[in-house]
DNA sequence: TTCATTTTTTGATATAGGTCAAAAATAACC
DNA sequence: GGTTATTTTTGACCTATATCAAAAAATGAA
């Protein structure tokens, strides 16, 4: 997915300011498995993924790393909180694919925002739709069995679960490694 | 808290705009344990809770009813998508103690919406802090001990755990009652 | 106040999924 | 292509928390 295809579908910009928005956006090709952003820095880019894969994780107090969340072709990357309030990220984020990215600084981002009304509005959707998403994992976590949480890893990322390795997504449904390779196996 | 000094807190308007936009907020008191949205139905109104304690919840598959969210002084409460997306609302929600609150509705959120753009930035703001604090609580359930979720929840909602059945709060951070019940003993 | 209802606590037992350890299968690299 | 490193699978055992049941405490209505 093109992000000029993922905008429109959003809000409908002219197609004057679409290109002015899309004019500070740069395209980068990131390789498999560089780490994009380290606990502790200011989360300094949000990146639109058109190819690839990609996840942010952190060390818990266990010392294990834990997946946070998955991104996908087509989806926005950053670290929410980091990037918009220039707060040192909790979280680690890295490709786990080679990938290509369309990324924007948050001094362009904020100017986007002042500039366009309709930016702004483009800013308050998706930021819904990101908290659609998390609720979505947190009921999906809370109440439910280890097998019924892969279930929900399957329909919120089809075309990520067979790409990334095993550890990474049992982290992410905090169970562990061997419960999740147990229920694959019973999953056929 | 009053709902102009949130607003102002977070985005700096103009007074005659606040002022504006104050005026489409309207006042009312609601009844302790008064079910203020169904499942199934459209979460008509934006509630901001000036006094008060709610919660959001749904039945689960088991037939059991899950906290999904408290909502304390001081904060916007309602079912996000079903508010914003105009679907129907897949929990219920309630007040557990005598609220007064101001409302706006969807239709007049949006002109707001559209007349300022810096209502917009307000949106997205609040969408962005609303994101934070589920994920936080995603990290403490994910992979913390029903202890240690009893702190978070302690954390998150200082002057809610002692106000609310311990029920509603057991089923909050995905334990059991009887589970909760032994923690709180225990935490002296 | 008293009685009925709801909520919380306590006790006994069961179980899903964790932990630890090692083998098997894949992937990465010279 | 063979060797090493990494990831996944399998097995045996253990523990935190669930479940079920019933008593105790708190709340609310008349």
């Amino acid at each position: 997915m093109q992000i000029a295809d993922y905008i429109r579908s959003r809000v409908d910009f002219p197609e004057e300011e679409l290109k002015d928005i899309m004019s500070y956006f740069r395209k980068e090709t990131i390789a498999k498995n560089t780490v994009m952003l380290n606990e502790g820095s200011i989360c300094q880019k949000l990146y639109f993924l058109e190819k690839g894969v990609g996840r942010s994780y952190y060390l818990n107090k266990n010392g294990k790393y834990v997946t946070q969340w998955f991104f996908g072709e087509g989806n926005f990357m950053t670290s929410l909180e980091s990037f918009f309030q220039e707060s040192p990220s909790l979280s680690f984020m890295e490709t786990l694919e080679d990938s290509v990215v369309y990324s924007i600084t948050k001094e362009n981002i904020d100017y986007l925002f002042e500039k366009y009304h309709k930016m702004e509005k483009f800013g308050r959707i998706i930021s819904i739709d990101m908290t659609t998403k998390i609720s979505n994992k947190l009921n999906a976590i809370q109440f439910q069995t280890a097998s019924d949480r892969y279930n929900y890893m399957l329909k919120e990322f089809p075309n990520i679960s067979m790409r990334v390795p095993l550890g990474d997504i049992a982290s992410y449904l905090g169970i562990t490694q061997e419960t999740l390779s147990r229920i694959r196996k019973k999953h056929y």
